[in-house]
DNA sequence: AAACCATTAAAACGTTTGTTTGAATCATAC
DNA sequence: GTATGATTCAAACAAACGTTTTAATGGTTT
């Protein structure tokens, strides 16, 4: 619909993967059907399984796609920040950024497929799909070892247990800032009231007073 | 497996029901067929349309069951906040457990069920399909609106949108935390390090320091 | 032109899906 | 005991699912 009817200057395979991580971010994986993909892309319903096998391996492929840019864009930005630190220890403001920020300035992408891309990520954090389960895990391993290293030197005075649990709970403000369609966006209409590029610093300053917060209060002040 | 094979205490409505409801939280909504559901309660294939005459009405009792209940605590813990003070202004903390401290004592109860529901429920926040989102924002929207008025009266000097933006923000840090099965857990090693009820006040120190963090900060200092 | 390979096309494969049917079974009321 | 209404049961329904098959097409190389 969006492309000529015929031939297209696009292949095949990327049409595929493009309607692919529309519809899986839309519907999710089990509610996608291969000819729900293959009509929208505009192509056979055989085409899936020519060039990816199985259904299985196409969505793997939606992922690996972009989720290998973006851990290796957070990694430069770790790198590049250790490398201006010079030996002294890092703000753990800029590592923050360089894990969040990173994934918020993809999210900001709207036409280039980004922001699809990270609602499509977000909702897979809690995708009850084994398989895509263990298949993000594995690709996000590394990256999230050398996230949590570098925060646990930044803050040596700080329990690692807290430190691992906070990095938990600002990936699920974030995922659930891009992906959430919660009750709240219903409720209250859908946030349409702000530009939604002033997300990210509005983010970002929520995640780093909750990795900031005094530790183990429970009835404070205020 | 868990009762007598003949007949059972409970009836076969709510024996349905806890099937349900532990294998949508498992597999999601489009992932648990029918088959999945009666062969685990131990019913013939047609007592889930007999009894709740469609797979659709069937999830939405199993999420009706539980959240009319834990709406109407949240609004009660609220109403006693407001006689408690008794005019005074509330203190933002105590409103924020009244809402997300409920939500969290409900999912520490794992032998009652509590803790399988919370868990679908976290998930169903990013769950794509439309039928069940449009159930819960309706189920959600009183609620949601008497905590969001009570914050801006605690917080007047704070702009609503930042308010409404950071309410989204812990649904998120909380859903995350309690049903997430992220990079995170799985690379981790899924948190087997602590006792799991101390969940609770690392979560609420983490919220209310979002909740408190400077606004429109972006590359701040520490 | 002929041969070759990659890709596309239409059709069908066997399963599984949610739902419905009609008879069998049960408890209770008459 | 017999009738009644509710519930359970085995069986079947059409539709949709992921995948496979076989032939047709297109471009490139001999």
């Amino acid at each position: 619909m969006s492309q000529a009817p015929g031939k297209t200057a696009g292949d095949t395979r990327s049409r595929i993967l493009d309607a692919g991580e529309r519809l899986f971010m839309e519907h999710g994986f089990d509610g996608t059907s291969m000819r729900m993909i293959t009509s929208q892309a505009g192509v056979n319903l055989a085409a899936v399984n020519y060039h990816f096998g199985t259904k299985e391996l196409l969505i793997q492929e939606v992922f690996r796609r972009r989720l290998t840019h973006l851990n290796q864009s957070r990694l430069a930005a770790l790198a590049q920040l250790e490398a201006e630190a010079a030996g002294s220890p890092l703000k753990p403001s800029r590592i923050v950024d360089a894990f969040f920020g990173t994934a918020l300035r993809m999210a900001a992408d709207v036409e280039g497929g980004g922001h699809t891309f990270m609602c499509l990520l977000g909702r897979t954090y809690t995708e009850p799909n084994e398989f895509v389960r263990k298949f993000l895990a594995e690709e996000y391993a590394e990256c999230v070892e050398r996230f949590l290293t570098a925060l646990y030197r930044a803050l040596p005075e700080v329990d690692r247990n807290e430190i691992l649990w906070r990095f938990h709970f600002m990936m699920g403000a974030m995922s659930y800032a891009i992906a959430g369609t919660d009750a709240l966006q219903l409720v209250t209409g859908k946030f349409n009231d702000e530009n939604p590029s002033r997300l990210a610093p509005r983010l970002m300053s929520f995640l780093l007073g909750g990795l900031r917060a005094p530790l183990a209060e429970f009835s404070p002040l205020n």
